[in-house]
DNA sequence: CAGTAGAAGTTGAACTCTCAACAGCCTGGA
DNA sequence: TCCAGGCTGTTGAGAGTTCAACTTCTACTG
């Protein structure tokens, strides 16, 4: 990753990071993999599920009807269609989540958070916001909660757009 | 996650995150599940490896020798054990890295580079460099490098010292 | 209105990771 | 010296994710 011991063979000479940039992307890293195995173990342990499905459930807690069409909760969940029709058959057999047909579009499907579900995220909840506050919000000044949420935007403008996000290849027949 | 749609049932009612911190989370979970998905992406259809194992052959090239008891090397990839095993049985049969006894301390292994390992390196990281640079720091300026840094140090000196991170539990006989 | 491209969702296999248990080795105190 | 407990690493099972293929349904185009 940086320049010391790694030279280009083609043409090219791609920009290496500067010592700055390689410094705050090691500890972005770290720290990154590192929160998210706290948050992993700490709900996996507490609440028997992983960051990704209490994402799901308070997604779902959080709209009018407590329901959504799998498209929509995959993009607001930022999860592949695939990765969430795997976790929604997990949460369904919990019964914390009910799948119903959408009615307007017989290809769609909705999912809706149970009472049960509600129970579970509701319990689930204070640990894992204590969790996030003891790692993050805890340890940063406001400017600096501020300063995080811009980066933040500013990278997800072009992860949003990005063209690989989309990209999904046809059958091949 | 907020506090409008969810009251605690127990006696101690958790700090809720605010509407800055509220904001903030949910931008930071976005663009971290995004940037990781990108990365992973991008190097398994360009170099036939996950972002963490392409953070391992980094990692072993950057060091005398190119070899690290497998301890360390976890320690600095944020890998735990089990997974670094794991991880390193791959790299050994694609012939990357290479296990080998350490002297002085019959527990520990070492785990080499092979060059063939470097070479692999070698050929993923422009990609790979050009990738982070396009989703991350060709959007921040010198200020918000900076800033990322602080923040996720900041954020590594709680992690790192976390009692969870080194808790193992002993056998049950 | 038929044909077709694309959207929505599911599935199964392969892969990665976690967790718990285990085996071997080292070290300090009785 | 001995041995108890800790360190180092591996393993297998189970859970979660990705990828590619597939089905069904919608909407556009001629």
């Amino acid at each position: 990753m940086s320049s010391r011991s790694m030279d280009a063979v083609d043409g090219q000479e791609p920009r290496w990071l500067s010592d700055d940039e390689l410094d705050a992307w090691l500890s972005y890293v770290a720290s990154s993999t590192l929160l998210e195995a706290a948050l992993d173990r700490q709900l996996q342990r507490d609440a028997g599920m992983p960051h990704a499905y209490y994402q799901i459930l308070a997604m779902l807690s959080e709209v009018p009807g407590r329901s959504l069409r799998m498209s929509d909760l995959a993009a607001i969940t930022q999860s592949s269609q695939s990765r969430l029709s795997h976790a929604v058959s997990r949460l369904e057999c919990n019964g914390w989540v009910l799948r119903e047909p959408c009615p307007g579009d017989r290809r769609s499907t909705l999912a809706r958070l149970t009472d049960a579900g509600f129970e579970a995220l509701a319990a689930a909840a204070p640990g894992h916001v204590s969790t996030v506050r003891h790692h993050l919000f805890d340890r940063l000044s406001c400017d600096q909660v501020r300063q995080l949420r811009e980066i933040c935007n500013t990278m997800l403008q072009g992860l949003a757009a990005d063209p690989e996000q989309a990209k999904r290849p046809g059958p091949r027949r």
